[in-house]
RNA sequence: GGUCCGGUGGCAGAGUGGUGAUGCAGAGGACUGCAAAUCCUCGAAUGCCGGUUCGAUUCCGGCCCGGACCUCCA
């Protein structure tokens, strides 16, 4: 069997990977909050831990991979509030649509996608023990989580509660007995979701509900944690400190990984500097563009910050027009061993696709192998499921095209080669790029 | 201010205690009526200063620069 190594954020160091059960490979990440249109940022994790999934897949003999849907949050409820959309319309469309972005960039869907509001009663459940286990107290109808109580609090992302103390810039508010602890239940008004509690009516806080549906689904203690780097402080502190609490003994998440955030032309992607990328966006500029953007995620370590740009989507597709040349219509064989020993590796995706590259070589080359080997590869890391056909011409009707092309050869065979060229040229103007081969002319669309 | 992460050719981006992958871009060539695609060749990099070492890009320390987080942003 392969052995797998990954980069724990909580020991900070590349460890072997080994799964508490042997069999059976638990993975949470933590999912979107609906209540608008992911944007490209978003996508990164999906499409890192879709590569992860998909290499334990072919690792272990089964694998449960959950992703969570917040679909009870109070941006949520602004959003209702400023919009005057219905809270249910918001999200079930936003979870639509991110099922259909997430599509577009080529993930799986996970195992299982639990929503916030159908594990109310498992959070419950879990607040009841914290508060059992002197961890938590009820406060002017909230449920604070305290933090002293728990020694190794503030362990996972390296920080002590000094660290903590000395950088807040919030207002403390009057019910927390330490300005350290957060919110497990706070009161709803009428007009705001709520469900009734030991604490009055309510909703759940946010970290609260990420221990509950991966305790519900994976068990107390489960192997592989991820979510963005920016959640590693305080949501997977909160985490761990609510679930290790509720549960002595058990050990939670065993590894935690962590992406690295995503750059827009060297800045921040933020709504004020213009700069805000939806997946929709990406989408617009071209059918080829989600499967793009996976392989941009997918060229850099997983771990590093990733500046995104259009010019490097133009990189990305130019590459992958290249894996689709050197496939042509080869059947998958076995992905290449430096593919897999470079994921194996922490997850090395750009190691993985210089190794592409290689087998393209050789591919183009007339290596009827190597073909086949990248054509599992490239299957591993989920690039390339368009058909090379589809890739390079789209769908649609072509007749025109076929037609312009004919009276081309007619035209070259003439030696009439300014009328050939014409044609060439008004065809490019419409975006179709002529390339005469060895074997007569094809065609493929342009970008 | 605190914690953490990182600084490699024009750009992107790996690896490595012993003459630095890969892709894009660029230069030259083959092929082509011309292109495109493909192939061949080439130029081009380890932030700064110390230390350890026979030898450091790699390990250690300092500095500079960039980034993430510091109570609900993936």
């Amino acid at each position: 069997m392969l052995d797998l190594h990954f980069h724990n954020s909580a020991t900070r160091r590349k460890e072997k990977f080994t799964p508490l059960d042997a069999l059976h490979v638990r993975m949470y990440v933590c999912g979107p909050t609906v209540y608008d249109l992911a944007h490209i940022g978003n996508a990164r994790p999906v499409i890192v831990f879709d590569v992860l999934s998909r290499l334990l897949r072919r690792v272990y003999p089964r694998v449960t991979y959950a992703r969570n849907i917040t679909d009870v949050d109070d941006k949520i409820i602004d959003r209702a509030r400023d919009s005057g959309e219905p809270i249910d319309s918001i999200t079930t469309r936003t979870t639509a649509d991110y099922h259909a972005d997430m599509a577009s960039v080529g993930a799986m869907r996970p195992d299982i996608e639990p929503r916030a509001t159908t594990h109310i009663a498992e959070m419950i459940t879990l607040i009841e023990k914290l508060i059992a286990g002197g961890h938590a107290y009820a406060a002017e109808g909230h449920v604070l989580f305290a933090v002293k109580s728990f020694d190794k609090y503030g362990k996972l992302s390296g920080r002590s509660p000094e660290d903590l103390l000395a950088g807040a810039r919030v207002e403390v508010a009057t019910y927390k007995n330490d300005p350290g602890d957060f919110v497990l239940w706070k009161p709803s008004t009428d007009d705001m979701p709520g469900w009734n509690s030991p604490w009055g009516r309510g909703r759940p806080g946010w970290h609260i509900e990420c221990s509950a549906m991966s305790w519900k689904h994976l068990g107390e203690s489960f192997d592989i944690h991820g979510g963005g780097e920016d959640l590693l402080f305080p949501h997977h502190e909160n985490e761990v400190a609510q679930s290790l609490c509720a549960f002595p003994g058990s050990v939670f998440a065993r590894v935690w990984m962590h992406n690295g955030m995503l750059r827009v032309n060297g800045e921040k992607m933020s709504k004020s500097l213009g700069n805000f990328r939806t997946v929709r966006d990406l989408l617009a500029l071209g059918p080829w563009a989600g499967e793009a953007y996976r392989m941009l995620v997918l060229k850099t370590h997983y771990r590093a910050v990733l500046d995104y740009s259009e010019d490097a989507l133009h990189g990305a597709k130019k590459e992958l027009d290249r894996f689709q040349r050197a496939m042509g219509n080869a059947k998958p064989s076995a992905p290449h061993a430096d593919v897999l020993a470079a994921l194996a590796d922490d997850l090395n995706t750009p190691l993985a696709v210089s190794v592409l590259h290689r087998l393209a070589d050789a591919a183009l080359a007339g290596d009827a192998d190597a073909a086949s080997s990248l054509r599992a590869s490239v299957d591993l890391l989920g690039l390339c499921w368009t058909d090379a056909e589809t890739w390079f011409r789209g769908e649609g009707d072509n007749a025109v095209i076929e037609a312009a092309i004919n009276a081309r050869l007619a035209a070259r065979a003439a030696k009439n080669f300014a009328e050939a060229d014409r044609i060439r040229a008004d065809l490019l103007a419409q975006g179709i790029l002529l390339e005469d081969n060895a074997g007569g002319t094809t065609w493929r669309r342009a970008s």
